[in-house]
RNA sequence: CGCGGGGUGGAGCAGUGGCAGCUCGUUGGGCUCAUAACCCAAAGGUCGUAGGUUCGAAUCCUGCCCCCGCAA
């Protein structure tokens, strides 16, 4: 039996994850790697490649980074290399498919997706499923087609959302089950044993891509919805408020009742005893988030009670504003 | 050469030329029915590192190492 000729496009961790499970199964074989170009990155700006492409090298296969797929240019080259290419699949690659690309392969070109569409299409499906306080999510294994994430889905599997779950967290469990999900799905489909099912447009939902300043948290609302903000929201572009005009940035949270402390104006910080352990608590419009780790400005993240030991005057303040 | 902050007892911070300090922790003692609360006492620092300036450097100058924020 031949091996069916795969050309890989993806961008991030979560692809690189996928790619290793397509190059290392026996019954498939992938013939090029497509990912964005190294990039500006760290302290020093220095170019840093984008971990499909160190996944591409480790692996030995034949690489190519693009910019963008629009200029007929770029879309020749890539028709070149994607010579002998039976099919594209597509993980988080960050870039739009002109119909010139997704016509070039004969069997298609189909991408997994992070959520259980056609909830949370677009860019950012699981920081948002985080955000909105699901239980759980998943990955989709769709057709591709001309509008965003619309295509008629082959498979899907169901991730639940555990309570300590982070954008990373969720991301690299999403990553292996999709992993799997795409390597049973794609002879199945190859095989014709698939029938492609027709998403529900009416239920579908759109999400962007993440914005420096979502981070900032607003303490007149639940306790509980900011600390979904902080699990989405990590580790960029992290949640954040201001004390004394300085960004103060908040690393993962608990939410305690409002019965656990005398109340206060949302955005005060005070020091209480909770369950026998003193406790850093910030008052919201509902209830008490517990912040886990404090940071300001070049210096370390520590945990919020050591914070508090070297930065007295904290406590009684109220945070947010600027 | 992208911009910038920082390295001081075990932890977190203050100290910008003249005896190294604060909050907490640790250890010992006291108070208390009791305590993670309170009181008293003690231990613990070559102030990142190498050189320079000075009568005198944690503090000023220079090199190096390490940590971090912003921007991308």
């Amino acid at each position: 039996m031949n091996k069916l000729k795969i050309l890989f496009m993806g961008t991030p961790e979560f692809g690189a994850t996928i790619l290793y499970a397509l190059a290392t199964a026996p019954h498939l074989e992938v013939m090029g790697v497509v990912t964005q170009p190294d990039r500006p990155a760290g302290r020093k700006n220095q170019l840093s490649p984008p971990p499909v492409k160190v996944a591409a090298q480790e692996l030995g296969l034949p690489l190519m980074q693009v910019e963008r797929l629009r200029d007929s240019a770029v879309q020749a080259q890539l028709l070149e290399f994607s010579a002998g290419a039976e099919i594209f699949v597509v993980a988080a690659f960050g870039l739009i498919l002109p119909i010139a690309v997704l016509n070039m392969p004969r069997l298609g070109c189909i991408n997994v997706h992070g959520s259980l569409l056609p909830e949370y299409r677009g860019a950012s499906p699981v920081a948002q499923a985080i955000l909105d306080g699901k239980t759980e999510t998943g990955i989709t294994i769709m057709l591709m087609e001309k509008g965003l994430d619309t295509g008629p889905m082959l498979s899907k599997v169901v991730i639940p959302i555990e309570p300590e779950d982070t954008q990373p967290s969720l991301m690299d469990k999403l990553a292996k089950s999709g992993a799997a999900l795409l390597l049973d799905t794609l002879p199945r489909w190859v095989a014709g044993q698939i029938t492609p099912e027709k998403q529900d447009d009416t239920r579908a939902t759109i999400t962007g891509i993440i914005k420096k300043e979502y981070g900032l948290l607003d303490w007149n609302k639940p306790a509980a919805s900011i600390e979904c903000m902080t699990r989405a929201y990590y580790p960029w572009p992290g949640t954040y408020t201001f004390w004394q005009g300085q960004n103060l940035k908040i690393t993962g949270a608990t939410v305690f009742p409002e019965e656990v402390a005398e109340s206060a104006i949302p955005g005060t910080v005070v020091l209480a005893r909770v369950e026998g352990k003193e406790r850093v608590l910030i008052a919201t419009a509902k209830g008490w988030l517990a912040p886990r780790e404090l940071q300001l400005p070049g210096k370390k993240a520590i945990p919020a009670l050591e914070f508090v030991k070297g930065q007295r005057a904290i406590i009684g303040a109220r945070l947010g504003d600027g």
